[in-house]
Formats: C-alpha cells, structure tokens, sequence
DNA sequence: TGAACGTATGAACATCAATTCATATGTTCA
DNA sequence: TGAACATATGAATTGATGTTCATACGTTCA
C-alpha cells in the first residue's frame, strides 16, 4: 500500500545541512537567475536565432531579413522587438526604411558559446 | 485606401542580392540553428538554471534540491530529466538515492557568459 | 495632400511547456 | 517477501509564446 497523501514523504531526513547552507549562500539571486533565464529564453527560438545569424553579416531591413528567412514581416517585426527589449539589437531609421544590426558582440559570445557544446556533444557522439 | 490584399508588398525590390547571397552561405544550416535555439531553450526557465547552480556546488540528491527550491519532487525530477536529454547534467545512482551532477564545464561557461552580458547591461543603464 | 511603401502592433488562434497529482518503478532492510 | 523510501513518469491543467491576419503608423514623393 502507498502511502496515505500519496507521496510526499521525502521528509529531507538525510539531507546535509551543511552543504546546503553553502549551497544557499553561494547561489544568486532569484531575481537575477530570473533575468537570466529570461534572456536564454530570448536565444531559445530558432527564428530569432536566425535573425541573429543574419545580422552577423551586416545591418539589414526587416524587409529583407522576412525574405532572407523566407518568412512575413510581420513575424519577423514581432521577433525584433523582442531581441529590442533583450538590448541584442538596435535600429536605425533611413527614410521609410528601418535597419536592425546587433547591439554588441555579446551575441557573437553567447551563440559561440552554444555552438562549441553542440560541436563537442556530436563529437564524442561520433566515437 | 490600404493595399488590396491587406499588405504583403514588400517585394523586396530594393534589395541588395549580393548581401543576400553572402548571408546565406555563412548562415549555418537550418538544422544546427535549429538544435541551438533547443539548447538556449534547456536555459530558459529559471528552475532549471536554479538547479544547474545548486549543482555548481556540489553533487546532490533530487530529494535535496528540491527542499533547496523549495519545489516538490516531481516537478524537479520532470526538470532533471530535461536536463538529462541535452546532456547537461549527469547522475549516478547509491542504493535508492540517485545523485545529480553537471556533465561538463560547458554549463559553467554557458551560464557566466549569460551573467556578462546581464552585468554589462545593469552597468550600462546605472550610468 | 494623398497615394504608395516599409514597418509596427493588437487580437485571435494554435501550440508548447511547466507544474501538479496520482501512481509506477526500483532499492533497501527487517 | 513486503513495508518504507527515493525517484520516475503519464495524464491533466494552466499559462506562456509564435505566427497570422488585419490594420495602424510614419515616411517619401509626385
């Protein structure tokens, strides 16, 4: 027979108090692993990931990032204005036209980052 | 009078084909971007990114890092196996406690580059 | 000014993902 | 073996998110 409220149990009895205190000491804040998370989650979308891809390369219109992605402007809009909130991109306006470049190479760092993983997870998958 | 079929002018007229042309040959493969944005995503929720932390500490039991997050069980085993799929994190089993720790150093240098780029964003708006 | 164009945006819809609940699986020990 | 415990898992639910559609906004130019 189960127990009675289910599960639940796992009353912590083992647990080393020790290592977590320490543990609690040296973890961030909870706000800002939140804002961390929030930015991953920014990275975490291939089409934006794409968008970022291509503005490596040089600025660009949203125009021209729609076709180059094969996708409608308008989602392409939607997407920048959220790696705008992320501070990954900026603009420019010329006449009607608006140009997207990347904010800072702090993007380059952070795909490069991701890419290196994944290259070092199919190698060794590779063996 | 708007556009007879709402919109979706934009016929890439002025586009400049070369640039286009350039952009996609470095662009990686839709596939790699594609397993990029899963991996950013494995980043993007705060549970998981407090886990992998608490774990930057030492190994620790499924029991204990849920006190630590004051979670239930099953949600941070639901995370944990995530984790487990991208690799991420590794475990070993003693008698009925399974231990968790992190697979590589690519977690820690994933995670400090996101904190960077946060740290020099917070700088940046204190001025 | 008004037509044409490039971009932005709000609403609707559909999909996805995190948590909870209930329960199954696997291990130890009397 | 069976009770107790630690973990895993499937189903259900709820909230978040990406895309589309329609349309608004801002700019240029005749």
């Amino acid at each position: 027979m189960p127990d009675k409220n289910g599960m639940e149990r796992c009353d912590f009895i083992h647990v080393h108090e020790d290592i977590v205190k320490r543990v609690q000491q040296t973890v961030p804040d909870e706000e800002v692993l939140y804002d961390l998370a929030e930015l991953f989650k920014v990275f975490g979308d291939s089409t934006r990931i794409k968008i970022l891809y291509v503005l490596f390369e040089s600025e660009m219109c949203v125009c021209d990032i729609a076709q180059l992605l094969n996708m409608n402007q308008s989602a392409i809009s939607h997407q920048l204005r959220v790696l705008k909130q992320s501070q990954l991109v900026k603009y420019r306006r010329d006449g009607k036209t608006v140009f997207y470049s990347l904010a800072d190479d702090h993007v380059r760092t952070i795909l490069g980052t991701g890419m290196e993983h994944l290259a070092e997870l199919t190698n060794n998958n590779g063996n």
